[in-house]
DNA sequence: TACTTTATTAAACAGTCAATCAATATTTTA
DNA sequence: TAAAATATTGATTGACTGTTTAATAAAGTA
């Protein structure tokens, strides 16, 4: 009894995560019922079941999925640099990308950590989260670590400053409207990078100058 | 036909609206059914109907409320500042202090806000908030265009820079584990505190001799 | 007082939900 | 090929959804 998950199974279940994405973005988690993400799918409601134990059991795939898949967008891109400084601005270019890019799986991504609970009814965003998310949060946590034990950076709280800098891209995330129609990307990116940096980056005495 | 809506029905309204928003708390919008409200307001499911035109009629007046009091909190706390500088610290203070004393309101609002939609099915966070929460967001822009126009402040993108600002905040807000476990409030709040000024005040010749 | 309006309940309604199941088709194995 | 395992459908189930309705209670009015 080999329990490796069949060829052609795998392929069916990638193809159901792909629907639910497609589902969530469009018509959101209350009204993303089986029927729905079947319907996308073109397949019928019994085999979402047959393929995955519950409802929550696809959502949490999917959540793996989508997790996985903007960690290792980001995380490439900041491994190519050697400078603190420099992986930041990749890491906060690299996230905004992302989401420019993926807007769907953006979308998707918000429905289902604002809405999934664990079988005790803790929202998925009240999680402390152990997993995908936080490699994200541990990695930017070392880059302004990092910076500062190479002089790089001043001294701030590393806490404190991650969940700013994350706080600022979720924030473009977010309010797709507020701040989309009056800054576009590359503003909201150059911008940023410029505010973060006069935060973060040790002034030095050519810096002073200037000011 | 007067139509000043009765003094016990308001009474009653406030009842289903308070209802709604510890339901929302304790089971979150997709469980929150109008059979789950009315349990907690202790009347039959049939009496909300009456009183509001629809599920979506009684979350909009919910919403409302909690902007109204969550925004009359925080500009309470601004007007009674001078300077720029000690107004947009008023304004990040109040806004940990009432996220902190009140955190059953934030939590309905942010199930509200990322699972309510419009009629055409867009999500309220997605939606332009010419609203309440904009109020805040207004002032908080209006604050730092004072402050740069005083020469409190650098020169700096006002919507980045207020759009950072409630990333900052709304961060602690949402991140109910990941950093209250490692920072409390208190530090939380005054290493805010400490970041902004340091990538907003002006530097005049002190502080760049204290570097 | 008698009458009208407002407030409230419990039951019923039509619809949707996730999950299950028996029947059937497809693929794999021997 | 024949048999077994896997994959898929479509229909069904029972629970729950928001809303409506008929009946009744309470409050207001004249």
């Amino acid at each position: 009894m080999g329990n490796q998950p069949s060829f052609i199974a795998e392929a069916r279940r990638e193809q159901i995560i792909e629907a639910a994405i497609k589902t969530l973005d469009e018509i959101g988690y209350v009204k993303a019922s089986l029927a729905q993400i079947a319907k996308r799918a073109k397949i019928s409601t019994g085999l979402i079941s047959y393929h995955f134990a519950d409802k929550r059991d696809l959502m949490n795939h999917l959540l793996m999925k989508l997790l996985e898949r903007s960690t290792a967008y980001i995380l490439e891109r900041v491994q190519l640099k050697k400078t603190a400084q420099e992986k930041l601005v990749a890491f906060i270019e690299a996230s905004l990308a992302y989401q420019y890019t993926h807007p769907a799986h953006n979308s998707a991504l918000i429905e289902i950590v604002f809405n999934a609970r664990t079988p005790d009814n803790i929202p998925y965003y009240k999680l402390s989260d152990d997993e995908e998310e936080d490699q994200l949060t541990h990695e930017l946590q070392q880059i302004l670590l990092e910076g500062q034990e190479k002089e790089e950076f001043e001294k701030f709280n590393v806490y404190v400053m991650a969940s700013v800098i994350q706080g600022a891209i979720g924030e473009y995330m977010l309010s797709n409207s507020t701040i989309t129609q009056k800054i576009d990307l590359e503003t909201y990116k150059s911008e940023l990078v410029k505010i973060v940096e006069k935060m973060i980056v040790f002034r030095n005495k050519e810096y002073v100058r200037t000011v």
